[in-house]
Order: structure tokens, then C-alpha cells, then sequence
DNA sequence: AAGCGGGGCAACCGCGTAATC
DNA sequence: TGATTACGCGGTTGCCCCGCT
């Protein structure tokens, strides 16, 4: 035989909120034991509760418990909580470990009330961390009017609200996929995961056909750095690199968050000139953008993005 | 002033794991 | 060693409060 049962699935055991009076008595009781629990199942007898044993325990490390920090959350344990809800995911416990005085229910909670909705605003998907994809945002529009660069860059223009440059560079990466069937635009992306190029195998190497890509790829980046960043949610977290925040318990503990957030392609200036240069219509960015890249491309003629994106009229999306 | 809806949070539920017999 | 169950955790629910109409 194992243990007896627990006193949870007995009919008359208190549910629902507790009382001044229920809190005094678990608090006297857990307080007369030196502060140590010995069995949460033998608790709500002796302290003399009815109520699960269970449901003592919840009440105690969620509420009662003399080191519990009440109040709002500061924006240090705000950044901590995202950086580490990136490297944890819902480890709630775990991540309430690395702060002091908060539960795992409060953070579970402030997560779910608070930072997902402010990640969700910001175009980050609270899941993976990751920029909510552009065709997010563009599939609408696309599935409107298929196969038109007039109304791609129409459903461009709408997207005035594009708030980060990696998120506009994106979009751009989709658009020329979109007018090229995926094939031209597959380095651009390569350029933001490795693993794109894998997963999506290119008709046309872009990083293969024109010299000196990558460098050509940040020239491009840094035209869309044109956009403002309203809210940069990976400058945000790249500044938990500055931060002592992750505490390390051991050598094999895993690496702060910040060493999880996939490196910026973005080089300092193209940054600065994001906080310097306002906001301006993303038709205009395409446009300007694809008018600068003949004079990076030195292996294509001047008119070869252009052409691409003349030519994707004739090509089945 | 009353009704309604949404947000926030405490508490419960259910499951996986560890502990116990 | 297998059966049983407490414990701990993440997910979910439901109540309360507040702002809006």
C-alpha cells in the first residue's frame, strides 16, 4: 500500500476565498512550527482548518508567506521576466526563483494580464519571442489581390505602424518573395536565420549571384532604418546583456536569456539612424530602398531589382 | 443610477513526478 | 518492484472591481 489519501476528495472541505480568521489560523500555525511545514496533508487538522491540504499550501506560498513583495512589478522585473520567459518559457517556478518575493502565480499572472498583451502590440509573438511574421499583418491584402506588385505595394503602404527595423526589413524580404516566388529575396532572410535558406531552398541565390551580399544587405537595412522603432523590443532585451540579472546557480546553469536573443544584423549606426530619421510611408521605403540597390549591386545591371519586381507580373506567386 | 463588459487576480483543477509503503 | 498518493506545477476558472454607456 502507498500513502493514505489526501483529504481533498473529502465532501465537507472548505472551497473558495479565505477568511481573516482561516489566514490567522494557518499563519499562527506554520509560525508556532518555526516557519516549516512539515505535511501540507496533515496541516488544515492540526492547525485546525477545513480545508485541503492542497489548498493550504497554495495559500500560504501564494499569499501568506512573510517574504512575498506586494505591488506593481518595475520595469527591471518586467525586462528580467520576459528575458527569462524567452530562455524558459512557462516555467513559472522557475522563473519565480530568480525574484525576489514574487510567486509563480503572480508572474504567471502578470504575464498573461500585463506583458503578453504589450508583446502582442509590439508584433512580438509571446510564444516564441519571435517577430510576429509580416504576412501577419500583409496576408490580407495579399490574398486580395495575388500576384500584383501594385497591390503589394499598395498593402506597404498600410503598414505605417511597422514599429521596429528588423520587422520592416522583413517585410520587404516578403514582398520580394512574394513578387519573385520566394527565390531572389531567400539570402535577405538567410540573413535572419541561418536556417531559412534549409527550409527554404532558392531558386535563385540571391547571396550567390551578387557580390559582396551580406554588405549589400546592410545598405539595404540600413535604408529601412529610416523607420523610427517606436518601442524596440529586441533593443529592450539586448540590454539584458548589460545586465547582472540571470543569476547563474551553477557552471551548467543555462546561459542568460540575452545569449538566446538571435544577434541584431543591424550595425550600430543603422540603430542611431533609426532614433534619428522619422517616420516615413513604407511605399516610400520600397521604393527608395529598391532605387538604392542597383548602386550596391555591382553584378546585376542597374534595372535588376527593378526588373524583379516588373517582371513578378509575369510569374505565378 | 443601473447595466454591461473587460481586466485583474486569487483560487481551483488536473496532470506529471517523486516519495512512500 | 509495483501500487498508491502527496506534492508541485502549469492551465484554467470564476469572482470582484472599475470604467463606460
Amino acid at each position: 500500500m502507498g500513502r493514505s489519501p489526501c483529504c481533498c476528495h473529502d465532501a465537507g472541505v472548505k472551497k473558495g476565498p479565505w477568511t481573516e480568521e482561516e489566514d490567522r489560523a494557518l499563519v499562527e500555525h506554520i509560525q508556532r512550527h518555526g516557519g516549516h511545514v512539515g505535511s501540507w496533508r496533515n496541516l488544515p487538522k492540526a492547525a485546525g482548518l477545513n480545508r485541503c491540504g492542497k489548498s493550504c499550501r497554495l495559500r500560504w506560498t501564494n499569499y501568506l508567506r512573510p517574504d512575498i513583495k506586494r505591488g506593481n512589478f518595475t520595469a527591471d522585473e518586467e525586462r528580467l521576466i520576459i528575458a527569462l520567459h524567452a530562455e524558459l518559457g512557462n516555467k513559472w517556478s522557475t522563473i519565480a526563483t530568480h525574484l525576489d518575493g514574487r510567486t509563480d502565480n503572480e508572474i504567471k499572472n502578470y504575464w498573461n494580464t500585463h506583458i503578453r498583451k504589450k508583446l502582442l502590440r509590439m508584433g512580438v509573438d509571446p510564444v516564441t519571442h519571435q517577430r510576429l511574421p509580416p504576412d501577419d499583418v500583409l496576408g490580407g491584402a495579399l490574398a486580395a489581390a495575388p500576384g500584383l506588385p501594385e497591390a503589394l505595394l499598395s498593402a506597404a503602404a498600410s503598414l505605417g505602424g511597422l514599429n521596429s527595423v528588423l520587422m520592416q526589413a522583413q517585410t520587404l524580404q516578403l514582398l520580394l518573395q512574394a513578387v519573385n516566388g520566394g527565390a531572389a529575396s531567400a539570402g535577405l532572410m538567410a540573413s535572419f536565420s541561418p536556417a531559412v535558406d534549409n527550409a527554404m531552398p532558392p531558386l535563385l541565390n540571391a547571396s550567390s549571384i551578387v557580390p559582396n551580399f551580406q554588405d549589400q544587405q546592410m545598405n539595404l537595412l540600413a535604408h529601412a532604418a529610416n523607420y523610427r522603432p517606436a518601442d524596440d523590443y529586441l533593443s529592450n532585451l539586448a540590454s539584458f546583456a548589460e545586465q547582472d540579472v540571470v543569476r547563474q546557480p551553477n557552471a551548467s546553469a543555462p546561459a542568460p536569456a540575452a545569449a538566446l536573443v538571435p544577434a541584431s544584423p543591424f550595425p550600430q549606426e543603422v540603430a542611431a539612424a533609426a532614433d534619428r530619421r522619422p517616420v516615413q510611408g513604407f511605399s516610400d521605403l520600397l521604393s527608395e530602398a529598391i532605387d538604392q540597390v542597383p548602386s550596391m549591386c555591382s553584378l546585376e545591371d542597374e534595372h535588376f531589382w527593378k526588373d524583379l519586381l516588373a517582371e513578378s507580373n509575369h510569374l505565378p506567386l
